[in-house]
RNA sequence: GGGCGCUUAGCUCAGCGGGAGAGCGCUUCCCUGACACGGAAGAGGUCACUGGUUCAAUCCCAGUAGCGCCCACCA
């Protein structure tokens, strides 16, 4: 009871701390559903379940071997043995035959088990035993005669051919001697210290009998080969002790009938795994399954519903009883062993609704949408889920499973004290905040794979806060600045994008947006956030920040009708960025949208709805090429190191009329954002005549910058062969591409049309900086 | 022993049939009136290897090598 009492404080601390994390993480969850397997309700869903798959004969108390841990004392289900391969090796042992003919010789990695042999067996079709099958050997240093026995599961390839059979101690040997009707003697104790049936290796742990009946096999002359034989042993999830195969009796649950539910589940559609791939893993489990001891020799757990009267005879019960089912006497007592806690987990999307009471919550709630868990967790609990609610429910538990990995370091590593690279997720808020610290961990968290987490990275996320801060703080005054324009009432909450704007910022703007808003939702919608942050990021940043707010400063303070719809635009922008980013970084999002719309919560307010009218293909390519010009002129300004102070004047001759229109429009920003004292446009196909100049090409656009005195002209040069030897070298490939009767036959239209204005471009473009 | 996954820029990772991308790091210049937790420009990659399919392959198929993870009752 004290020791109860004690785990329950451990569990309100330890539970309180993870709650507390949760908060600080911002988890938008109903805090008033909390629930805990220990719970009441979830307790009597328990019992339910298990007297239910009782007397549906699915639930039942035998005799087998199991998984036992001789640290933790108790039985452990097969997935809480994880497998390690060892050095080992593999003893031979020559067991006399009983009339003194001879022996025959067994091979192990166990010696110390042969103390409770009680046969051997060999395969019936292997010519080497066939005389000795019937036959009896007598078993060394115990001196018991046992038989030979021919078995199918006998691997004549392998060891010797001949098994040892240790019923009470090898699951194999147990099936091998059920078969054949041997006794199973066990000689270990709970400990795994040898027992009184182990005569004078009796009190010996296993290890150290392993050598002395190894020993006392030399002594007699008994002991054949050695070798080495590396093989997996199992260890105990908990404390990583050996575990040892050991017959006991327990309570198990019959899974093949749950699992082949849980896989039609799964085959049908009705439960949906994101990745897909990771219903592979879920089948190559299922299939396979071995029914589960769910029983455990602790003291912490919901108990077994089964009680023994006097007399032995069993009762199982939802609500404790008084007497004896089977003979009425009283003077019952409760099975002593808890359940595994995976088998109260498996119920929980039944047991936290009511079930097994028809309640509301369960007629609203179940089945659940989407499980959102780690692959680490797979077969523990969502498997267990699954084989347990669609055996209790016609509906499955959940309709997607979405897998995501585990956190590890900057270079995969798993985090552990020992390796001193564990991160405290705290100690990361304090520092960057937890936007920050989400925006980290979700941008890495691809779809199913394990989420790389540096400080570096974190950094970097509250470097992305920083500039939304930023963003907030221009557009906020944008928005002061336009108010008495009239914006401000309109802006509020709409995402909507200045209607009718004809500047080409905003309708690129918008054209963007939508862009990003449609990806967006679809990477939320295929259970990848990563993808939406890394789109949200990109725009935000690239776009919003380094071209729209760049572009929009000066019509914002020229005023007017247009700073009105520069300032709508951004707003509006801006607004429906923090939607679609709020469910990533909730902290600023929240703060950024309020201050902006004054809206109480983006929780509550709508999602980004489609808007296909904004999308414009046109204004993309036009500020495509808006942006390529100003590109080549700052790369020019930087290569030549020209001082900023210093203000040159370019001539601009566009290729077509379309970008005729196009700079004549945009001169001035162009001027702006690449320092010009003078951006002029002259007709397209003229050259400017007088002073030289040197000319660069952008997205077919001439550029002529008069820099006689600013210019390097070593530096010009190499400029100029790189861009040739560039233009050479995609000319050839497009020439070689077209000139292939293969590709322009079967490539389709669109395709060849494109290579070929390529190469057209590229051919102009060629001839212009060759003629420099 | 079986299964899954990975191998793309210095690092961590996206992309996955038609002109190689991001973040961080690195180089140069810049405290330009939202942000130096910033701006501008840039360097850096036979997309592991070998074959095959295709007009076209980082992307599809097969094999090879290396790495990682999961499962496993060959004593």
């Amino acid at each position: 009871e004290a020791f109860v009492e004690r785990v329950w404080e451990w569990k309100a601390a330890s539970g309180g701390r993870i709650l507390g994390q949760m908060q600080r993480l911002g988890d938008s969850v109903d805090w008033s559903r909390e629930r805990f397997t220990m719970d009441e309700g979830l307790s009597r869903a328990v019992r339910h379940a298990f007297v239910s798959l009782y007397e549906q004969g699915l639930l039942y108390r035998g005799q087998r071997i199991i998984n036992w841990c001789p640290r933790c004392l108790t039985a452990l289900s097969d997935i809480e043995v994880e497998h390690e391969e060892v050095p080992g090796e593999l003893a031979h042992l020559r067991y006399p035959l009983a009339d003194g003919s001879g022996h025959i010789e067994v091979a192990t990695s166990r010696a110390e088990t042969m103390l409770g042999d009680t046969a051997v067996a060999v395969h019936p079709e292997d010519p080497r035993y066939r005389g000795l099958i019937g036959r009896t050997v007598r078993l060394p240093l115990v001196d018991r005669e046992i038989p030979v026995v021919a078995d199918e599961a006998v691997d004549r390839a392998f060891g010797t051919g001949a098994v040892k059979v240790t019923p009470a101690h090898d699951p194999n040997d147990h099936e091998i001697a059920q078969r054949h009707d041997l006794p199973a003697i066990n000689v270990l104790t709970e400990e795994a210290i040898v027992n009184h049936n182990g005569g004078r290796f009796q009190g010996l742990d296993r290890y150290a009998a392993r050598e002395a009946v190894k020993r006392a096999f030399a002594d007699l002359g008994l002991l054949g080969k050695v070798v080495a034989a590396p093989h997996a042993v199992g260890h105990c999830y908990r404390c990583t002790t050996e575990v040892e195969p050991r017959l006991s009796l327990q309570w198990f649950v019959a899974t093949k009938p749950l699992a082949e539910e849980a896989m039609a589940a799964v085959r049908g559609g009705r439960t949906r795994f994101e990745p897909a791939r990771y219903e592979k893993t879920f089948f190559g489990w299922m299939e396979s399954i071995r029914d589960w001891c769910v029983s455990r020799q602790l003291w912490w757990g919901h108990r077994i519903p089964a009680w023994y009267c006097p007399d032995g005879h069993l009762t199982v019960a939802r609500d404790d009883p008084d007497t004896c089912a089977e003979c009425g006497q009283g003077g019952l007592t409760q099975d002593e062993d808890v359940l595994d806690t995976w088998f109260s987990s498996g119920l929980w999307p039944l047991s936290t609704l009511g079930w097994p009471d028809q309640t509301e919550d369960l007629a609203a709630f179940y089945p659940t949408s989407v499980l959102v868990t780690g692959y680490d967790i797979i077969f523990f609990w969502v498997a267990r889920m699954l084989m347990l609610c669609c055996h209790f429910k016609p509906q499955t538990p959940f309709d997607v499973v979405a897998i995501h990995g585990m956190v590890r370091d900057a270079h995969g590593k798993k985090m552990s004290k020992s390796f001193g690279n564990v991160i405290d997720p705290i100690e990361l808020m304090d520092r960057y905040g937890t936007d920050a610290l989400r925006f980290a961990l979700i941008r890495g968290a691809n779809p199913g794979s394990d989420v790389p987490l540096a400080e570096e990275w974190v950094e970097g996320a509250r470097n992305f806060a920083n500039k939304l801060w930023n963003l907030g703080r221009f557009t906020l005054s944008s928005l002061t600045t336009t108010r008495g324009e009239g914006v401000a009432g309109d802006t509020p909450a709409s995402p909507a994008v200045a209607p009718g704007g004809e500047a080409l910022a905003d309708r690129w703007l918008a054209s963007r947006l939508e862009r990003t808003r449609a990806a967006v939702s679809a990477a939320y919608d295929h259970y990848d956030p990563a993808e939406a942050a890394r789109l949200l990021h990109a725009f935000a940043w690239s776009e919003l920040a380094d071209w729209a707010v760049e572009l929009a400063k000066p019509r914002l303070a020229a005023g007017g009708e247009d700073a009105r719809r520069a300032g709508a635009t951004l707003v509006g922008a801006f607004d429906v960025t923090l939607k679609l980013l709020h469910p990533i970084m909730p902290f600023v999002t929240e703060e950024l949208a309020r201050a902006l719309s004054g809206v109480e919560t983006i929780t509550l307010g709508p999602w980004p709805q489609e808007r296909p009218g904004d999308l414009d293909a046109d204004a993309e390519a036009a500020m495509a090429d808006l942006q390529e010009v100003i590109a080549a002129l700052r790369r020019f300004r930087a290569e030549h190191h020209v001082p900023t102070a210093s203000k040159p004047r370019c001539v601009l001759v566009p290729a077509d009329a379309r970008q005729a229109a196009l700079f004549e429009a945009e001169a001035e920003r162009v001027r702006r954002l690449t320092r010009l004292a003078e951006l002029t446009v002259a007709p397209p196909g003229t050259a400017p005549s007088g002073e030289p100049a040197t000319k660069l090409l952008a997205a077919g656009v001439e550029l002529y910058l008069p820099l006689a005195g600013l210019l390097d002209l070593d530096e010009e040069r190499r400029r100029l062969e790189r861009e040739q030897a560039t233009l050479e070298a995609e000319r050839d490939r497009a020439t070689a591409k077209l000139a292939n009767p293969d590709f322009v036959a079967k490539a389709p239209p669109p395709v060849v049309d494109k290579a070929r204005a390529r190469l057209a471009e590229v051919e102009a473009d060629l001839v212009k900086v060759t003629e420099q």
